[in-house]
DNA sequence: TACTTTATCAAACAACCATTTCAAATGAGC
DNA sequence: GCTCATTTGAAATGGTTGTTTGATAAAGTA
């Protein structure tokens, strides 16, 4: 067993570790043949050119990432909106978190942010907003009615948020804070804080949400 | 009056401007120049190099951006939480929205967290961590001395990330959904949301604290 | 064996970019 | 009008990077 790795293989394995430790950009396919151990034309010959490596990475990074972490990984039996919130939380937050493949994805979307290629579209309508619509649902039931579209919106923003916050926020955590790591109890006490601050965050917009709407029009 | 403005003085605006749009790696001295209407060695003689013209940019963009949106600007008389929490939102994202040159901070910081240079350890220090300042007091006077550090530090969290979140969702925004701008009203309507959903989020941590605390031993 | 396909390799190519160089122009002070 | 520091200008330098080329070898095929 464990026959050594194509050429192809290793490539896009190093590939995907470059890519989201330097950005699109800032990688250079020298290294990533270097650590590959391929020669400098190897990119070109197994994937056409550096984009459509970055692809490749993009897709695998992806699959690995939902499957390590579903978003609705952590729902008990018969789910309250707590449970939504919670279990979406505590997914957004393990692949943001997590140091082995199964957190490539969120460094590759970081990056992506700041310096977007063609490849953001994409990812976008096939990996980011179907996964939060996961949510909207649950956040709609308890909203009820009387709450419009655009409120529920902004709370989906609210909650979103609070997790994307740490994945954005990594340069100030390890640069500056100089914390490189969180402990699986550390990203439990997040998800929980997160779950319990936006289900008082929804109740607060129902109980005052007439009022906002007509704030809307002065 | 009007005087046309000095190589330098030219050079400094262009850079704000081509810094903010493409962040430093990919903007160029030569694109900067051109449009300063100056020699491709004028960053050089004026300003040293390249990296110190970007710290020149930071300077000017921070300035700009605090005095435009003052992080207690639109506080009331005797201000509640709410209203603290209010006008943190108001002043982060009328920064955030804004086109002008009060806009310039928020977007450099946008494309510093994805590739940092060596200037953001002196942003976060200097301009960053001490905005948030302003309400961490708010919030401990709030959730009241049973409450611990860390919670606070998390509910700081939860808010600020509202308000950042619509800074780093920029290219969803603009090339995915392509939204590029916000009237003031909407402005105002996310801003009321943020203050809203925090204040509920707080009260809910503030009820549940002591359960959270003890949930952290299991 | 003869031929084709696939894969790897080193070297070269072409484009881009920050920076340097050095000559020319400018302008204030004497 | 002369001097000298300041400023501007065009070209050149040196380095990096993605990509291409052509040679070479191995593996498959008839």
């Amino acid at each position: 067993m464990s026959e050594k790795p194509t050429t192809k293989e290793r490539l896009l394995e190093a590939a995907c570790g470059i890519f989201a430790e330097k950005g699109f950009r800032d990688a250079t396919v020298a290294e990533i043949c270097e650590v590959a151990e391929a020669n400098i034309a190897a990119v070109n010959y197994h994937f056409g050119d550096k984009e459509k490596l970055y692809d490749e990475v993009w897709r695998c990074a992806f699959a690995t990432a939902i499957e390590a972490y579903p978003i609705d990984g952590s729902l008990p039996e018969n789910p309250e909106l707590e449970d939504y919130l919670h279990s979406f939380a505590h997914a957004l937050l393990h692949r943001i978190f997590s140091e082995g493949e199964s957190g490539l994805f969120a460094k590759l979307l970081y990056r992506e942010m700041a310096s977007p290629t063609l490849a953001l579209e994409r990812i976008a309508t096939e990996a980011i907003f179907p996964q939060s619509e996961f949510l909207v649902g649950a956040v709609r039931t308890a909203l009820g009615e009387q709450v419009g579209e655009q409120q529920i919106r902004l709370c989906m923003n609210s909650i979103v948020a609070q997790c994307a916050f740490y994945n954005f926020s990594r340069p100030l955590r390890e640069r500056v804070l100089g914390k490189k790591t969180m402990s699986e109890e550390e990203i439990g006490t997040i998800a929980r804080h997160i779950a319990c601050f936006s289900l008082g965050g929804l109740k607060e917009i129902q109980k005052v949400d007439p009022q906002i709407s007509q704030m809307g029009t002065d």
